[in-house]
DNA sequence: AATGACCCCAACCGCCAGGAA
DNA sequence: GTTCCTGGCGGTTGGGGTCAT
């Protein structure tokens, strides 16, 4: 394959696959310096790639743990589920799948998926799996600030009435915000999605970024999940178990 | 065996948010 | 308050592999 170049003021900018060698020099130096500082990777690691090029090489191909291969059933229900929640948040869905990138779930669901999900469309299954909210109805999180009209709004969201507090945000704990999110979701059925879900859709980006700290390590936590409320505390079975 | 169509997925691109100066 | 830089995300592309003819 013929690799791209792109000439910048700082020199040639190689683009396209990466070698074996490159592969050998990101690894050596994330392994020497960590993660993160990704302006410094090329220099670091005498690789004439972008900063994101390392940085997405990382993240998709290189970092451990990555699993690779066909998507079991139950990835592919969760992601089916999480994506009626949360929309195109590849990055979450992929959050809650160990060792899965948002990469490798975007493009699962792009090519397997969304033929899947089109078909549906147009020939429902009575027994489709997702009963969440109104049929194709993604609750897609909209940006807007966390204001004390909005903590009236997503009071559903916590039995407790912490909620009027916006630091409760952060005390509360994990499970509360999944079941909370899927027990509202689960009981809405067609027609009455539009009643009940209206709470449900304000879910807005802030309330998504409220989310446990499990959705933002990128999996991370995930797969070392020692301790500190990770995978081992907060696992798939109880996702599955929260979906059913 | 040749070739065209289709599919998969790694990589790129553009945009945005957050933090620092 | 503004600008710049960096990290991160989602959408899209295109090369290579596979399948059908």
């Amino acid at each position: 394959m013929s690799t791209p170049m792109m000439c910048t003021f700082l020199g040639v900018i190689r683009k396209g696959s990466w070698t074996e060698e490159e592969d050998i020099l990101l690894r050596k130096c994330i392994d020497k310096y960590g993660e993160g500082k990704w302006h410094l990777v090329p220099t670091r690691a005498g690789l004439n790639r972008c900063r994101k090029s390392c940085r997405l090489r990382w993240l998709n191909y290189l970092r451990p743990h990555i699993k690779r291969g066909d998507f079991e059933p139950d990835e592919v229900d969760l992601i089916l589920r999480l994506h009626k929640l949360l929309g195109n948040r590849w990055s979450l869905i992929a959050g809650r799948l160990p060792g899965r990138t948002a990469n490798d779930v975007k493009n699962y669901w792009n090519t397997n998926l969304l033929r899947k999900v089109n078909t549906t469309k147009i020939a429902p299954q009575p027994q489709e799996v997702i009963k969440c909210g109104k049929a194709n109805a993604i609750i897609r999180p909209q940006p807007q600030k966390f204001t004390s009209a909005m903590k009236i709004n997503v009071s559903w969201c916590n039995n407790n009435s912490m909620v009027n507090n916006e630091e409760a945000w952060k005390d509360n704990n994990d499970m509360q915000w999944w079941a909370n999110i899927l027990e509202n979701c689960n009981d809405i059925g067609e027609g009455e999605a539009e009643r009940t879900l209206p709470s449900c859709k304000e879910i807005n980006s802030n309330e998504i970024d409220k989310t446990p700290s499990l959705l933002h390590d990128g999996g991370n936590s995930i797969q070392q999940g020692q301790g500190d409320g990770g995978w081992n505390e907060f696992s798939l079975d109880d996702i599955w178990n929260l979906l059913n």
